[in-house]
DNA sequence: CCTTCTTGCTATCTTTTGTGTAGCGATTTA
DNA sequence: TAAATCGCTACACAAAAGATAGCAAGAAGG
């Protein structure tokens, strides 16, 4: 599937977790995703653009309409992956 | 997220999409999944099932009851992806 | 028992992808 | 007008993935 090819690259899901939250800039951006280096940001901002899923608003990159549908589906991994969680450390 | 970062490797995400048809042997998912290399097959297997996510039954490899509900969550994609496959060709 | 298949997987090599760090040119702020 | 901040590029190195060959173990068949 040509979706989980484009969000099976390093930091995809990971930028648009943090898009969630509202727009931001480029240094936002790598200030949240700690170790993510600028050339691959780049990268991938450009190829999400390409796809649609986000876009340069007013105060930065932000979900497009697209993107915040995929939210929607991201969403309940939150939570489902907190309880994952726990359950690995036993 | 420690979650995304494990389905953010290549063939995470499209091994557990695969194993939701049933279980599988090593060399059936190798087929599916038509360009991934016996190397990262194998460590993307061993990857999930040190998560918990899939194991090995008496016909292969197929996804726990972790990795079931996991894909719970993932199944809405593919709808999704297709609406948004045709969206881009445009 | 011995051969032949299929199994999961390892070894090795090449190519691709990502990291780390420095810094540039353009724009905003003081 | 100087300093800060912006998005981003360049470059060297490291890590991950791809491609292909083939091995050891078990099952299947004669």
């Amino acid at each position: 599937m040509a979706l989980f090819d484009l969000l099976g690259r390093s930091w995809a899901l990971g930028v648009i977790w943090q898009l969630s939250d509202g727009a931001m800039t480029f240094r936002q951006i790598q200030d949240r995703c700690e170790t993510v280096s600028p050339t691959v940001l780049n990268r991938r901002l450009k190829e999400l653009r390409e796809s649609g899923l986000i876009e340069r608003g007013a105060t930065g990159y932000q979900l497009t309409e697209t993107g915040a549908e995929l939210f929607d589906l991201l969403q309940p991994f939150g939570a489902w992956s907190q309880r994952w969680a726990k359950g690995l450390n036993r």
